[in-house]
DNA sequence: TATATATATGAATTATAATTCATATATATA
DNA sequence: TATATATATGAATTATAATTCATATATATA
């Protein structure tokens, strides 16, 4: 299997969880920290925090530490690789120029 | 969660598993019997019917069976749904007319 | 009809991920 | 400085999925 094929899989992974789905949902308005996550979801925070770091481990999330809080964000480069990656997998050329990475550009030259 | 939502993340859960996204991407090439699939990818022939049965029970694939085989193709309607489900994750419009199903434009009204 | 081949299926086992529990660490505040 | 709050982490437990094993079923062919 390629290294795309394996990024592919890996995310898949990554968000196939539903609780991992819906701290990504929640993220996508924007930046939370760690306490708001958690009670806005109604999960423990233990387990909201190693979601958090498995989600960050593959590269879906970024996190930020100021004062006693963590705050994290999408990552929005690695969501329009993988966006770029998937529309490779159906068959699609890449259809999008804006938020294009080095990565997808890279892409469209294989 | 939207049923939308759901049924991403069911499509994630059923293509997260390395041997079955191998199959998918086998499969992709055209219509093949289990007998073909399980030699080409050097996995167990039962193994590769229960994942058969998964992938075609959350619809990614179909079966239809002739004589003593059983020809597995992918599922085109499901996978042009998923598309425009995705997009819509990532916050897209719909991008293409051609293969839309009535699912998907369905969608495009809400 | 007996036998071989293709496929499916249920139970058992193994691997992996999710969740919880106890607790550590860092920082802010009384 | 003592205490409270936010977060992380490792180990234990539980849930789920992948894999294997034994075998059943259906169909083609000798």
């Amino acid at each position: 299997m390629s290294g795309d094929e394996l990024r592919l899989i890996k995310f898949f992974k990554a968000i196939s969880d539903e609780n991992k789905f819906k701290i990504i949902s929640s993220l996508k308005e924007g930046e939370k920290c760690v306490c708001v996550i958690f009670k806005e979801l109604s999960l423990n925070q233990t387990l909201v925090s190693h979601h958090l770091s498995a989600l960050k481990a593959a590269g879906l999330i970024k996190g930020r530490k100021s004062g006693k809080w963590v705050y994290y964000s999408v990552n929005k480069k690695y969501f329009a690789e993988i966006e770029s990656l998937f529309n490779k997998l159906l068959g699609h050329e890449n259809f999008k120029n804006e938020n294009d990475t080095i990565n997808t550009m890279i892409n469209n030259l294989c």
